[in-house]
DNA sequence: GCGACAG
DNA sequence: ATCTTGTCGC
């Protein structure tokens, strides 16, 4: 008996107050489910995800910044604040961040044609970091850009905006380390989902012309993490 | 048994 | 993630 089941739109659901061992069971039942290809249709409205929390970790505050494409010109803020209910477990982020995202997304009024995550997408040890976990669960494309690593090996890429190596697992390559800025220490870009790894990078690329992270993670960094409203 | 370990 | 001011460098 699997614990999810499937949406009218291509999305899954499933139970969430899961215990550790139960959480990785389910991150491994969903992997299959990734779309590694490209599959997007015209970029009109892109979202940054990100989450902060508050009253010393007891309270999960998620935000969901919607910005057009490529223009990138803040269109609408979602906010969500929840009671955390997961701990912090490497590995395990999705469950202690997905479910107060999942509130934010509900409280759009725009759905994304694609959403730019603030973690690793398949870049994780079961293929399942947060931007694969809430891709599959949304049906939305996808993709994840880490601030350090999780997982993987990797050689430094060069110091110019645009150099690149692969993050390798085995002798499978599920990101690419990603200078965005000339000098400027490099981010992890992975598939989230229904986005390729090649147009992944040329999004983030594209999203984060001037600072290291793309546009609509450090607006929804910025409203995720401060202590007001 | 000993490290590593997204946010 | 969060606690926190100023400071070094392009």
């Amino acid at each position: 008996m699997v614990a999810w089941v499937e949406t009218d739109v291509g999305g899954v659901s499933h139970h969430w107050d899961l215990t550790p061992a139960q959480a990785r069971d389910l991150q491994a039942s969903l992997a299959p489910r990734v779309i590694r290809e490209d599959r997007l249709g015209p970029l009109r409205h892109v979202a940054g995800v990100d989450v902060g929390f508050e009253d010393e970790g007891r309270l999960t505050r998620a935000v969901v910044s919607v910005l057009t494409w490529p223009d990138m010109v803040p269109l609408e803020d979602a906010l969500a604040r929840v009671p955390t209910v997961f701990p912090y477990v490497p590995g395990l982020l999705s469950f202690r961040e997905i479910p107060a995202v999942l509130e934010a997304l509900a409280r759009l009024s725009v759905t994304p044609d694609l959403l730019f995550c603030d973690g690793q997408g398949i870049a994780h040890p079961r293929r399942m970091g947060v931007a694969a976990h809430l891709g599959v669960l949304t049906g939305l494309p996808a993709l994840g850009v880490g601030k350090s690593r999780l997982t993987g090996r990797f050689e430094m890429p060069g110091e110019q905006r645009g150099d690149g190596s692969p993050l390798m697992a085995d002798d499978e390559v599920i990101g690419r380390v990603l200078r965005t800025r000339t000098g400027v220490k490099p981010v992890f870009v992975s598939i989230g989902h229904r986005v390729c790894l090649e147009t992944a990078c040329r999004l983030v690329l594209e999203a984060a012309p001037r600072y290291r992270l793309p546009e609509p993670i450090r607006r929804a960094d910025r409203l995720a993490s401060r202590r007001d409203r």
